[in-house]
DNA sequence: AAAAGATTTCAGTAATTATTGAAAGTTCCG
DNA sequence: CGGAACTTTCAATAATTACTGAAATCTTTT
């Protein structure tokens, strides 16, 4: 396979895996483009390299940035902006797992921890016990995984290797 | 807040959840709607509870049965069938892990190795090099999840209980 | 075998989500 | 200041994804 293919390919199978899991596509595939990128782009080299607009290309960036996933760089001298991705993998998944607890896994857990003050009603005492237990046992779920990414989040590399292979084994 | 209104709001909150991870609002509503359900439910049930066509129970049913989230069971001397949610969170959990795993991760996990048998090509050297690198990272990382998923999705709740609680307090 | 009860399929349509492109906004420099 | 270089915004539009509803199929009963 030639180069120029394999990196199709991989910008391709990144952002078919990004749509999978709540993160748009051209997010995903610029931020791969700038993953095998030898050096830092401009938005004008990503709208080329992927056919897409200026306001997609500047949008997705920005969003890029915001999930700390890439950063804005400047050339001395020059006023355009470029733009590079974070290449440790490790840290990759571990501002993800970060931005993914904040935005929704802690909503959810406070929703759930407003439901749990349900109203007693003795017609429908069975129903409101069992809601109860589900919502309790999806609350204490939610707020261990919780704890998990906040870990992960704030983890080095040496902790999550290790760690991951310890569960691995274990 | 009144039980109805807790469990309109826990199928919304479930839903809005299932959206962020690929999966779609429907099949994540009524898995909600079966969990808070306190006996198994008919298809016109379900599509009654949320204003849901025939179609579009009958489709996201199947999908839940085939994630091994939700069983189909009879009534002795009905011809109608009834649905039933796992409501153990935890079996819940590593069924969506294997599930996942199989699904999305596998295909990734092949369409990596394919690409690190790109061509040599010596005008392109260093350019060829970080693209090796890059997709090496990504797919021991990718292999490591995978094991980790598969770990889960095999385990039983004491093995999960006990090893999410080692992982966050290590 | 045919009617009745129940489920499945899928073409058409609706709803949602992503993208474009042009206009507005910034920043820098002479 | 004025204008060139660049970035951001957002209403209109396109693309994608989900849903409906009626017809087809399957299953049980008489």
């Amino acid at each position: 396979m030639k180069i120029d293919e394999a990196k199709a390919k991989f910008i391709q199978s990144w952002g078919a895996l990004g749509t999978q899991w709540g993160i748009n596509r051209t997010m995903a595939q610029i931020h791969a483009l700038l993953l095998v990128a030898i050096e830092p782009m401009t938005t004008e080299q990503v709208m080329e390299a992927l056919s897409i607009s200026r306001g997609n290309a500047n949008m997705n960036l920005r969003a890029l940035i915001d999930w700390q996933l890439v950063e804005r760089l400047h050339k001395l001298g020059e006023r355009k902006e470029y733009f590079e991705a974070e290449k440790d993998i490790w840290k990759v998944a571990t501002r993800i797992a970060g931005e993914r607890r904040k935005r929704e896994l802690q909503p959810v857990i406070e929703t759930l921890s407003t439901l749990r003050e349900v109203e007693k009603d003795p017609d429908r005492k069975a129903e409101i016990k069992e809601f109860r237990k589900v919502t309790k046992d999806v609350q204490q779920f939610a707020e261990k995984v919780d704890q998990m990414l906040d870990k992960v989040s704030k983890a080095d590399e040496h902790w999550f290797l290790g760690t991951l292979l310890k569960v691995v084994r274990s």
